[in-house]
DNA sequence: CTCTATGCTACATAAAGGGTAGCAATATGC
DNA sequence: GCATATTGCTACCCTTTATGTAGCATAGAG
């Protein structure tokens, strides 16, 4: 199980806040945690809902959220770990409140 | 007063979720945020605190934060707008999970 | 042995990000 | 007035990241 990675695009300081920017700062990376909200599910099925992502790209990113310990893959698919279900719960609170922003 | 752009990087939804998650799925966009927790700054003074950012880059990211009507700048700075506060207090929720999930 | 679905990789192109220099405007000191 | 400093910001060029298409190797079903 991987510790969070020390190196940090822009940032020296290796906080975790920093090291959490970094890796959802990335393209699709929040985008996949979300679309994993309804439960497992396979490679080609997450590329599916997620508007065709590259596959080149997905890997990439399921490898971090894996050595990142937010995903892993079991017998029925691509899913949370605990700590992933978490940060997906948070996503949500941004889903609530992004609705409330469009609507200004 | 912009609305959010309909426009979005892999969605053709319009969703607010994925406005948002385009949003920040670009880099600086919540370290820009973050930064301007403790008040308003300056553009060079911002810059300073985002580990010298590119200006060309930060003034991208202002620009698309002042049009989403999160940051506004004022005369002492650049600073929060009311949505823009609501959703650094959701930023603020991410860095206390991120401790935990740190010291996991 | 074929047919299908799986996770995943290679490769080439397009888009985004990053670093340095410096401009125009405004305020400040002398 | 005139130099100095600070402001927000742009131009330019190069590197990194993302995207899109094709297809491989493996596993299971019929």
């Amino acid at each position: 199980m991987a510790k969070a990675k020390t190196r940090v695009r822009g940032s020296s300081t290796g906080r975790p806040i920093m090291v959490l920017f970094d890796l959802l700062g990335q393209r699709w990376t929040m985008r996949i945690l979300w679309e994993l909200r309804e439960g497992a599910v396979t490679f080609r099925g997450l590329r599916e809902r997620c508007d065709d992502v590259s596959p080149t790209l997905l890997n990439q990113r399921l490898k971090t959220l894996r050595e990142m310990d937010l995903v892993e893959l079991t017998e029925g698919g691509y899913g949370y770990t605990p700590w992933g279900k978490q940060l997906t719960a948070e996503l949500m609170r941004l889903h609530a409140w992004s609705e409330r922003w469009a609507a200004r």
